[in-house]
DNA sequence: CGCGAAAGCT
């Protein structure tokens, strides 16, 4: 769907004359507010909100704005949500604020967001009514940091949070420990955790999908444990956490068993905990078992979950199931770029070249557009960009080098390495050159690996796609050059020490 | 009164 250009604007506020202004018939104008999808639709009502002296009602004015900066809206109506907010005279109540500061912390562009985001935060402090950030202020810029892997302005609003008296709330010491984990620092959000007096459900969940998110399965489970024993009633989000560590840690037994403790809990399971499953099963390759747990779902399965599967398949090298799952996921969204890229990898991986070509060309057909996977790396407050098969960063070519030398080191100490990009070294020059042209990402790391001081710890952070090259590339050079690796993937840390992984992905 | 954690893949 490409929607029309964006003409609707934020109706002006009425100068409040009018002698008879009509009553506040706000409950009426509120309740149409969640049926307006489209800009169009939220533009007539704000008007007729406007009319009927609603414009800086508290109540209307929050749901309005966080109904344009819902997660998934499109960057039109967080533009719109802006107009609103910025047409408010003397937008006086932080709630707004807060309001508009996690529309910007959830938005699908995360570096303007941020510069957004820290903006109106800004603002806010400057408010000559004093208007003083409120505890989900503080959380709202905090999972702006989380989204961006922002470590170091994490710890500012850390320091903030210490000096303005805030550091003894529960809800913000769980921003906390989420921003500290998913930025990559699990030791900062145990501190916070443990230094916390007392700790509600969220808290407990957080810390368990802090541990499961880099790999700590067994710790998350005594978490959860423990949290059991000290009287905290588990909600469905608990589990979740649960079974995202489970999954992520190859627990499969253990998983399961949760997966079943669910209903002594009088929980139902929903999608995503459906999802934790489906991966738990896929990815320690009972692929058989994870299809039929799909199709035979009580409700209707998303794509995602076939997603999830297709990947396993990918991982196990099972061409023929992944026929199977990749037609499945055609029957209900053939528009995905990345299900084509999972797939024709497969097919190149397994030597499947007919059944490769003609998913290329169905690609083609089908009008996808893929888009370049890019990764950053961050040394020393410089955040350096590389994206898939393309040379733009000026230090491509020394990475590249680099990517060389460490491949020659692997050689010297007799390491066999069973990874495709130790191929490359066999092939000819103009081949290696493709090959490692399409793993950027490799040549980030190996970049910022040999440019750290001996010892460092590496974080690399920010939309960085791990693809298994990487993590092999990681486990190598860790034990190689003895360096402690942290990466991220979008949703996990792996930690490398002496080639080792902490994590029970890819077991 | 309204704002605050949460599966997978790219």
């Amino acid at each position: 769907m490409s929607p029309a250009p964006v003409t609707a604007t934020p109706p002006p506020l009425l100068p409040a004359k009018s002698k008879n202004p009509p009553p506040p018939d706000h409950q009426a104008v509120l309740s149409h507010l969640p049926h307006c999808t489209s800009l169009r639709a939220l533009a007539q009502l704000h008007a007729a909100a406007v009319k009927a002296g609603l414009a800086a009602h508290p109540a209307f004015v929050t749901r309005l704005l966080t109904l344009c900066t819902a997660q998934g809206a499109p960057p039109a109506h967080l533009a719109y949500a802006r107009q609103v907010f910025d047409r408010v005279p003397h937008p006086d109540d932080a709630v707004w604020y807060n309001t508009l500061l996690r529309g910007y912390a959830r938005s699908s562009f995360p570096s303007s967001a941020a510069v957004e985001a820290a903006r109106v935060f800004v603002r806010m402090e400057m408010q000559a009514k004093g208007l003083k950030p409120t505890p989900v202020t503080l959380i709202g810029v905090l999972s702006a940091c989380t989204l961006l892997g922002a470590l170091e302005q994490g710890k500012w609003i850390h320091e903030y949070v210490r000096k303005i008296g805030l550091d003894s709330l529960v809800k913000v010491n769980t921003a906390l420990i989420d921003m500290y984990a998913k930025c990559g620092s699990l030791e900062d959000a145990i501190d916070v955790f443990q230094g916390m007096e007392s700790r509600d459900r969220q808290a407990w969940s957080v810390m368990i999908v802090a541990y499961a998110n880099h790999g700590y399965g067994r710790e998350a489970i005594s978490l959860f444990e423990e949290m059991k024993k000290q009287g905290i009633k588990p909600d469905d989000i608990t589990f979740l956490g649960v079974l995202y560590a489970c999954s992520h840690s190859g627990l499969v037994r253990e998983g399961l068993q949760y997966f079943d403790d669910m209903k002594d809990h009088g929980l139902i399971p929903g999608i995503k905990h459906y999802g934790c499953v489906t991966d738990l099963l896929a990815r320690s390759g009972q692929l058989e078992r994870a299809y039929k747990f799909i199709d035979e779902l009580p409700i209707k399965p998303t794509p995602i979950l076939w997603r999830t599967l297709l990947s396993a398949c990918g991982g196990h090298g099972d061409v023929e199931l992944g026929k199977r799952v990749f037609d499945r996921i055609l029957e209900l969204d053939d528009s995905h770029g990345g299900d084509y890229v999972i797939f024709s990898n497969l097919c190149a991986n397994t030597g499947s070249w007919e059944e490769m070509n003609r998913v290329r060309k169905l690609m083609n057909e089908n009008g996808v557009v893929k888009v370049p996977g890019c990764s950053s790396i961050e040394i020393d407050n410089t955040v350096h960009e590389f994206f898939a098969g393309d040379g733009r960063h000026p230090k491509s070519k020394e990475a590249r080098r680099m990517v060389d030398e460490v491949i020659d080191q692997l050689k010297l100490v007799g390491y066999v390495p069973n990874t495709s990009h130790v191929f490359h070294v066999e092939m000819d020059e103009k081949e290696k050159a493709t090959s490692l042209r399409y793993h950027s990402e490799k040549l980030a790391i190996a970049f910022g690996l040999l440019n750290t001081s001996p010892g460092a710890t590496l974080r690399v952070v920010k939309n960085l796609r791990v693809c298994p090259d990487c993590h092999s590339m990681a486990k190598l050079v860790s034990m190689v050059f003895n360096r402690r690796i942290i990466l991220r993937d979008l949703n996990r840390f792996h930690h490398f020490e002496g080639g080792v992984c902490s994590c029970g992905d890819y077991w």
